[in-house]
DNA sequence: TGTACACCTTCCCCTTAGGGCAAGGTCAAC
DNA sequence: GTTGACCTTGCCCTAAGGGGAAGGTGTACA
């Protein structure tokens, strides 16, 4: 039997990591001395707690390792099969999230020492008054959370595209999305998948036309906020207000993915004066 | 003026986000109605809030961005420029960390697809006993944290090899690393440095010989935790115990960089029959 | 003018994975 | 017997807010 201070040397694992273990019943000590309350770990744990740490250092939460350590011997290894396929996407995706921000970082370093100040983007940003057209859309309307937004895109769009093709309808422009929610939440907004067609089917329904302020905006999608908040101040500044949810239609055809920087996207926001 | 949710809504942050940050003193309402507390941003302060924004997304602190923020006007490009560099790096880092990370996973479930359990590799660590020769080392002996050790490791030998050529003194094996420090620590632990030589000179001191057992270990040094686990568990098996510290044996030369896979590190612990 | 409802305020507790420290009990070696 | 290393529990702290309560306020509409 071995000291929690031992334990700890062999594991390479601190005491009071070992105690909080114990606490959140991750792992406990072998033999707990009744009188004075010692822990006393048996050498078997070694190799549990081993797996452990290996588990932790593939970004498992303790309750994700927890979970996995009482799972039945019989359907442990497929599920620890499945978990670590699926731990492996997601560390795939934050690689990814990473080498874009390096991207940005390298970008904004070269425009520093060019001496164009890091926002200074924002001042050109350029707003134009236009009147629009009334559409006739086909749409989906759903509940995004921002974390939904990738996969929604491909499969609402998708989805709008197949009924377009099914039914021999007849496409009238690009792509677009509505956004409903007035207010900006985290956990979900009101948001609106639609594709112009000539028919008025059963899934259409009319956009108003009218008065709009648009941007025409070329770069990746992550930058859109920028152009949100710009084309919010210039109807500030200008004595606007919004009279309906602004919308962006997608010029560039997502599918076709070309590079994010080259992504040219539209941000109308219908407005009267004040 | 804009009240907090239409801030909110504009900059694509919550109205609690704001509150906090007015609290920690990052970005305060332009205004505050001294009768009912009512915060009112105006629109300048937009751009100061997308910054913030941007730097978050660069994954900067609040503090770090406070700092930044607090600049003065005439340093502040250039140490803006310098604080990216750093943050690139950094983030350059946890990249690679992530990619190694993706490739131990993929490993284990290679492992598991063939039926091989995950922590079977424990039970294959061969131990031996053997007989060592007394050594003379030249060394260097320090305190190194966790994060010291991949930049100590190259520092401290090209030292110790410096050394070595300048003086003329006749190299006589493969450099070793001896660990002091009894409990793990992941403050700081005892390390030091070291290298065989012929040469009786100032800076070197005796290696005692004696029995040990030893383990020979291919594969990347992020590994060798299991068989220092797998080394403590056998002396105690085997009813041995310490007489002093361990030490390994970089057999690969880590200059030479191998594949990770493919390094060879012999790793030593003193003992005697209990 | 009343009222309903959206919006604002502060306050407090909760999250992860432990670290730091204090007060007090225990073990082993000398 | 003493000393110093080791063990225990308990409390507070972290970063960046989220959730919700309790209570005050603004405004649109009947």
């Amino acid at each position: 039997m071995l000291s929690i201070g031992e334990f700890s040397k062999i594991c390479e694992v601190s005491t009071k990591t070992l105690r909080y273990y114990a606490e959140i019943g991750l792992i406990q000590a072998d033999e707990i001395n009744p009188e004075n309350g010692y822990r006393y770990y048996s050498i078997k744990q070694l190799k549990k707690m081993l797996f452990i740490t290996r588990m932790k250092s593939y970004q498992f939460s303790l309750e994700e390792i927890k979970a996995i350590l009482e799972l039945e011997e019989d359907v442990a290894e497929e599920r620890l099969c499945t978990v670590l396929h699926r731990k492996r996407n997601e560390i795939q995706d934050r690689l990814h999230a990473l080498e874009y921000t390096i991207n940005q970082i390298t970008n904004d370093i070269s425009n520093l020492e060019k001496g164009i100040p890091i926002m200074s983007y924002l001042d050109q940003i350029d707003v134009q008054l236009v009147e629009i057209e009334p559409l006739n859309l086909l749409y989906i309307r759903k509940m995004m959370s921002k974390d939904d937004y990738a996969a929604g895109y491909g499969m609402y769009f998708s989805s709008l595209y197949e009924k377009i093709a099914t039914e021999q309808l007849t496409l009238l422009g690009a792509p677009m999305t509505i956004y409903h929610s007035s207010e900006y939440n985290p956990s979900g907004n009101d948001t609106e998948f639609a594709i112009p067609i000539k028919e008025v089917v059963k899934g259409t329904r009319d956009l108003a036309g009218g008065l709009c302020a648009r941007t025409v905006f070329t770069g990746p999608y992550s930058e859109l906020t920028s152009i949100y908040a710009r084309l919010r101040e210039w109807i500030e500044h200008e004595n606007y207000e919004l009279v309906n949810s602004p919308y962006e239609i997608y010029v560039t055809d997502p599918k076709q993915s070309a590079a994010p920087e080259e992504m040219v996207t539209e941000v109308y926001f219908p407005v009267r004066k004040k």
